[in-house]
DNA sequence: GGCTCATATTTTTTT
DNA sequence: AATATGAGCC
């Protein structure tokens, strides 16, 4: 058994050993947040006697709670019984599984969880053929988001209040797509959540049986809740709950799913009795990460001030790299690894290269390939997302929950069957006429087939396939998962179907194969176990640990991971910043965070890479290097050896501006809203403090008082002032 | 009903 | 550049 305070500092002992009752730690990168939360769970077991049972402990990715199961068990120095743990979305798909049958309307417990794409299917469908609109001027993906930030916001299509033409297609979208998922037994991720917060604020019994369980929540990443998941928590917890939320603003990068860092000002309007505790010491970067981190992310208005201070000693300059194209950009990358590890700086496993979207990893994978070096790919095709593998979790849904109107239209006729377009028109039409579903359909039509408008080969076609169908289900409590997946492959002949010889087609039998390797874990267990995990299970949380190469990620993967070197590539306009938050100004402060998040990846090293030019969408682009780069002061960074004299000149005027930070004018950044009484900085004017504040359409008009000027009046997006905080 | 070829569209980030 | 959709033909 390990002390389990022994190397804790006293802010971090303080936090892990607060009182009951509601706690917030706001804490900077690398200051241990995960440490504490894991930490608390083992203190709460082991000094204060909590039954395991009794903590519910909430992460954002599986791989966040798989990590901290196993260092809490490594404190405890045994495995760690009953404990819930785990994601939103998995710990809510766990209680609706348990509570379905009882207390949720058009729910059972078989249901399955759509993703993404069976979303977008549903959508699209009802409104091409239920509504009869065009799906091009209503996009389904747009319909789709804004269906999904009503479910965030936990508002249901009864409380949906259209203030558009546009919205008021989305609600009647809405309205029917909730009626096609509780007609295919089905939730979708949000729903999750919705629904879950449902069950608890309709049934008061269940909420406080559920109280009476989760004496201790904690929640990590904090700034990542949505409303949905702030009201869960708010439920669970209840007014005097033993509450424990770790998070950082500054790392709120989920803005877009609905996560609102504003939660944590909710939580002490909330829990006026909620003790904060801060952590300042960064314990993974040197002192130039750090410094240079905060001149980008103090641009940002509207933040608890941070000073982040580090005892690692100021360590190298970070290392700026002009690279002409993005072929040069990754072999600069891939060279420069190669000469780290030759010179016995860091092993490859120790590097990660980061980027904004998943379309920059092709290049940098090519790279490496080109180089003969092996590499770790986090992310971008899924595993799961791939057709082959959709088609047989398709298969097994419906066979689990033969409602699933998506996953049964999906293999109805893959592979082909002979059962096309009219056919499915004919068979889906008499199954509304009668009120049933596709499935009951088809097997009335086994039973009594001159019932049916269906004929000749259409009907056997069908009926052929209802038989197979029958033949599975029956099979399904008979036999492990492995063997009846063996089976479906058989009897569809799918791999005559999937590998026509071609180099791609291997490949797709080839994870085939995979999929079948994985379920033989599943053996023992419930289908509905498999299902549920392949789903909320994403590529992040298959990361292989055990390999020794660089990783390749997104700055959104990158959360909570540390390396000894980072390499941030693509730092242009259009890129990070994004060019689709260019008119967002919540969503360009997202943007900064992010690369706030990439820079505070790196523990020794940190590469700033751009390109002069880079191939987008078949064109030239010839980006300007991030706003963000010009923001770290000079004396921070150096050039690339290899670098000439002449392309930083090229760059001067607008990669270098060191000095005093400046907020965000006010035009990208409407988060600036100065208050009267705030004392200010102008840098021709000094120092003054607010004595007026009008409001003047997205702008501020402000009085100020400076010390030395007297009183001036300045619009804020052009006063270019910098708020001064104590 | 199914296949092939041409055209359009895509790319933000993920549970 | 790579994939998804659609028209046209068998």
């Amino acid at each position: 058994m390990v002390d389990i305070l022994e190397g804790l500092n006293p802010q971090q002992t303080a936090a892990v050993t607060a009182p009951d009752g509601p706690v917030l730690v706001l804490a900077g990168p690398g200051s241990g947040k995960t440490r504490v939360l894991t930490h608390r769970i083992a203190y709460l077991v082991d000094q204060r006697g909590v039954p395991p049972w009794h903590i519910l402990a909430v992460t954002f990715t599986n791989k966040a709670s798989r990590e901290m199961r196993s260092r809490v068990e490594g404190l405890l120095g045994g495995a760690l019984q009953g404990i819930t743990l785990g994601t939103f979305h998995a710990v809510c798909a766990r209680w609706l599984r348990i509570e379905a049958d009882r207390y949720l309307d058009g729910l059972t417990s078989e249901y399955v969880i759509y993703d993404e794409a069976d979303q977008l299917k549903l959508v699209k469908d009802v409104i091409v053929t239920e509504l009869n609109l065009d799906d091009k001027t209503n996009q389904p993906a747009r319909i789709l988001n804004a269906i999904s930030a009503a479910k965030n916001d936990l508002i249901s299509p009864a409380d949906y209040q259209p203030r558009s033409y546009r919205e008021e297609i989305v609600l009647r979208v809405y309205e029917r797509y909730q009626e096609r998922l509780r007609a295919s037994n089905a939730v979708d991720f949000d729903d999750l959540l919705m629904r879950s917060v449902e069950l608890f604020a309709r049934h008061p019994d269940v909420l406080a049986r559920y109280r009476r369980t989760y004496t201790h929540i904690l929640v990590d990443e904090f700034q990542d809740t949505n409303a949905a998941q702030y009201q869960l928590v708010r439920l669970l917890a209840g007014d005097a709950g033993s509450l424990f939320c770790v998070g950082d603003e500054d790392q709120s990068i989920y803005r877009w799913r609905g996560a609102d860092y504003r939660n944590v000002l909710r939580l002490r309007e909330d829990y006026p009795a909620l003790r904060t505790y801060l952590l300042e010491q960064n314990y993974r970067s040197t002192q130039s990460i750090l410094d240079a981190s905060r001149a980008v992310i103090d641009r940002n208005a509207n933040r608890t001030p941070k000073v982040l201070f580090t005892h690692n000693g100021p360590g190298e300059s970070l290392i700026l790299y002009e690279a002409h194209n993005e072929q040069f950009e990754a072999d600069f990358v891939v060279r420069t690894i190669a000469m780290l590890v030759r010179q016995g700086i860091t092993e490859p496993g120790g590097c990660a290269v980061m980027y904004r979207t998943n379309a920059q990893s092709r290049v940098l994978e090519d790279a490496f390939v080109r180089a003969n070096l092996p590499y770790r790919l986090v992310g971008a095709t899924r595993f799961y997302g791939r057709r082959e593998i959709k088609d047989l979790l398709a298969y097994l849904r419906v066979i689990h929950n033969p409602a699933d109107q998506v996953s049964l239209l999906r293999v109805i006729n893959t592979p082909p069957r002979g059962i096309g377009d009219r056919t499915l028109q004919t068979l889906t039409a008499w199954a509304t006429s009668m009120g049933v579903s596709l499935y009951e359909a088809l097997n009335r039509l086994l039973t009594d087939p001159d019932s049916s408008p269906l004929t000749g080969r259409a009907r056997n076609a069908l009926a052929g396939f209802a038989a197979l169908l029958n033949g599975w289900r029956e099979l399904r409590d008979k036999v492990a998962l492995p063997v009846l997946l063996r089976q479906i492959l058989d009897e569809t002949r799918y791999q005559q179907y999937i590998d026509d010889g071609t180099e791609q087609g291997t490949e797709r039998w080839e994870n085939v194969r995979e999929l079948l390797n994985l379920t033989a874990e599943y053996e023992e267990l419930p289908l509905a176990t498999f299902l549920e995990e392949v789903t909320l299970v994403s590529d992040v949380d298959t990361l292989i640990e055990d390999v020794n190469a660089p990783t390749l990620l997104t700055l959104h993967a990158a959360k909570g991971l540390e390396f000894d070197v980072v390499f941030l590539v693509g730092l242009e306009e259009g890129i990070l910043p994004h060019e689709r938050s260019r008119d967002d100004p919540e969503a360009m402060a997202e943007e900064r965070r992010l690369m706030y998040v990439g820079m505070t990846r790196a523990r020794k090293l940190l590469y700033l890479v751009y390109s002069f030019a880079r191939t987008m969408w078949g064109d030239q682009m010839l980006n300007t290097p991030s706003r963000y780069l010009s923001d770290i002061p000079a004396s921070l960074v150096s050039m690339a050896p290899g670098q000439s004299f002449a392309v930083h000149r090229l760059r001067a005027e607008t990669t270098w501006m060191s000095g005093s930070p400046r907020v965000e004018r006010a035009a990208e950044d409407e988060a600036i809203a100065f208050k009267t009484g705030q004392r200010v900085y102008h840098p021709k004017f000094g120092e003054g403090i607010v004595v007026e504040c009008k409001s003047s359409g997205t702008d501020q008009e402000i009085s100020i008082a400076f010390r030395e000027a007297g009183m001036k009046r300045l619009l804020a997006s052009y006063a270019n002032l910098t708020p001064l905080d104590g």
